[in-house]
DNA sequence: CGGGATCCCAAGCGATACTG
DNA sequence: CAGTATCGCTTGGGATCCCG
């Protein structure tokens, strides 16, 4: 049974409510799983590899007695984010902004999904910077998922491909892929240190690292300009603090 | 004995990392409250009345593990954010903006501190609007707890006021205050909802709930201006979905 | 006043098995 | 494929006491 809310954290404030309702365990992978369209049970679960099944049934029980998650009618074990749930986009992104930029060495065997890697995509997006540069189509490869996020102006739009990828339906916007693409093969760690690089001196090291499969090798600057997230790293500790900080 | 990071959740995610590093019950709350200044471990435990006393302290050495929270050398008990730390503000601001728009009904014993109302004012603080208007200060009491929200072009300062709020050590900008004051006073359901609301017709039902014990009773307009965040409540399940979002 | 130690309960969790 | 049921166990977390 789901059990909770028995526990609340006591304050009338927004972040203890959002804890209380997708604080849970899991429950906010869930929510970035499904920021990316309808999924179904076993999708989930196949992209959460170390959640137990009851687990997955007690927290989407729980997400939708929140009025975050519902099913989708037309399809066995589909659910899909309410409109409720899907003004989590920002929180949700915000924390992959500041997880990406420590994320550090793969553990054993973490691994990297279409969803993963389209969140990381679309929190290191950069309206402002893509609007000024030419539609481009990126292919990405990382860590075993593929999606393509294609840019046009400030626009992104990312699906899953490769094998492992079903038919997309539907595209509504199936114009002609932009004429520049580039397609990168890079490992997991490799490719967030592209994204938070700061693309001129240090972060060279890692372009070096990445392979281009196709487009042309300059075009990995322009994906570096449009994916971006700054870097802040966990307490290298070297810097002082304004020590006349208020304890208040 | 601070157990964890035993149970990594499998993701090379951004999303994953934080909710490993922040995801614990309550830390994200003591995140929160650090990030409006230093604080000594009975202000935390004041402001967070449902934490055990170990569990605070739990939390607090492993969030200095973790590199996000680091002890102030000068002040016993001191504990302040890393700039590692510091750069959850989006998120925590973003997790803010999401709770605030579906608070409801304070629970019996929940409560509203100093912290929580300004992070509330923070999260819903509009610079663009703002920068509009003419400088303001306001002052809120909600709920038994009170702060000065002083508003200049499209900057926002606040600070602690009334009983129970120590005194403000070394304000940089000490400069005049603005010659526009507003002080409200209002219930939290009733403040939640000013902050919410659409600020002309169903928002007024709130603004006829809030006394305004200074100030000329316009400037509550301008408040509502100034601070706003966008309603979503949770699936009112009045509107149809596009069915035919994909299930890939 | 800051914070560590101990006890204890149950909730949260995970693994496995089982069912429509 | 989409879950439910059961079980054991870890551990989070609440209360209380204790120490510097």
């Amino acid at each position: 049974m789901a059990t909770r809310a028995v526990r609340g954290l006591g304050q009338y404030s927004g972040v203890a409510r959002a804890v209380e309702r997708v604080g849970e365990r899991w429950a906010l992978l869930i929510v970035r799983d499904l920021l990316h369209g309808a999924r179904r049970y076993s999708d989930l679960k196949q992209g959460l590899p170390r959640i137990p099944t009851n687990i997955l049934s007690d927290r989407l029980k729980e997400l939708q007695e929140a009025g975050i998650v519902r099913r989708v009618p037309t399809v066995r074990g589909g659910y899909e984010l309410t409109p409720y749930g899907r003004a989590l986009e920002p929180a949700v992104l915000a924390l992959e902004r500041w997880g990406i930029s420590a994320l550090g060495e793969p553990g054993d065997d973490e691994i990297v999904t279409a969803d993963v890697l389209a969140t990381m995509l679309r929190a290191a997006f950069r309206p402002a910077e893509a609007a000024a540069l030419p539609p481009t189509e990126y292919v990405l490869h990382v860590g075993g998922a593929s999606v393509s996020a294609t840019v046009i102006g400030d626009r992104l739009d990312i699906v899953p491909v490769g094998p492992g990828a079903l038919p997309q339906p539907a595209r509504a916007v199936s114009a002609e892929p932009p004429e520049a693409i580039l397609e990168l093969l890079a490992e997991p760690p490799v490719f967030a240190g592209l994204l938070s690089g700061d693309g001129t001196g240090a972060g060279a090291a890692e372009i070096d690292r990445v392979s281009v499969l196709a487009g042309r090798p300059s075009f990995v600057e322009r994906f570096t300009r449009t994916f971006h997230v700054e870097r802040v790293g966990p307490a290298a500790d070297g810097e002082q603090v304004a020590a006349d900080t208020a304890v208040a």
